[in-house]
DNA sequence: TTTAATAGTTGCATAATACAACAGTTGTAT
DNA sequence: ATACAACTGTTGTATTATGCAACTATTAAA
């Protein structure tokens, strides 16, 4: 019956998701940055510069949202945003210094999370996770049929 | 080197949970009801009957927050709040007819979902992703080192 | 040159949320 | 028995996150 087997993967990847931590909105802030502002200096600081609205795209928030929080940033000195010489509309935003302390300490700290996690997997199962983390991944992308939450929220209940 | 492969399970599991849609946060609503609601609906159907502050503690958020969630279901006729005969100082918190309709709808979209994605993995990988994930999960519940958000955000930056 | 398209900012409204104060209920210790 | 502590849930209050729409500035297209 696959239909034990898709339960029991939506059951592993459900409690997977909640023992990362992965939903947590934690606001709590040590070096004075939310959970919004860690995202954007991640992806910031993984692409070196970016425009906003690529930005926001990828994090997934509207542009006008992380507008503000790039503005938030810029106060706090964290990140740069500088005019586009090629095209004045864009702007270039950019760690700085400072910012790029706080990147490279969450980038340190999330490594040391996950190797920690990878080095609690028994030896001989290590490649056997990657390579089925990368099928699992490969399966959802062809899958590509809209996320749950689309299709819960679009799906009418039954008449 | 194992920081390749720490890196990569950090890399894969930040895919993965971006292509799941896990982030999202949709505010449209069919069936007039909020992600938050729908969390709520799901957990209140799992289990049956739940007071208040073990649900908010499911879901994650504070009391007052789903005290307010449940208002608002129980506005809906979605679910009823009984005051326990046993301790008058808990509530019992359950579904309705209707509010049991959305959560099936919830559970079989979710589950269609879900068993798409496990028929796209190719057959003879199946068994290897769902033993894989079992043994990730282990991992992360055996390191137990909190999440990495509360890292993040505890950790000071190098000084 | 006029028009359309695009990037970013800001005004506005709303929803989510937490914290603290509060009321009612139960357990406990004297 | 009574007072006190612990606990559950509700509500007042304030804050924050967020999106949409309107607007400006810039570039591309016609």
């Amino acid at each position: 019956m696959t239909t034990e087997n898709n339960n029991h993967l939506r059951e592993l990847i459900r409690i997977l998701v909640r023992n990362l931590g992965i939903l947590e909105k934690n606001d709590a802030s040590c070096c004075s940055v939310t959970v919004g502002q860690c995202h954007a200096i991640v992806e910031i600081g993984r692409v070196g510069s970016i425009s906003l609205t690529e930005l926001s795209d990828l994090v997934g928030v509207d542009k006008s949202t992380m507008s503000r929080t790039i503005n938030n940033l810029v106060e706090d000195d964290m990140v740069i945003r500088d005019i586009d010489d090629d095209n004045r509309r864009y702007v270039n935003i950019q760690l700085t210094d400072s910012g790029r302390m706080i990147f490279n300490n969450i980038e340190k700290t999330m490594n040391t999370y996950y190797q920690g996690i990878f080095d609690t997997i028994p030896e001989d199962k290590r490649d056997q996770v990657l390579e089925s983390l990368q099928v699992l991944k490969d399966a959802v992308k062809n899958h590509q049929q809209g996320s749950w939450v689309q299709m819960v929220f679009e799906t009418p209940p039954e008449p």
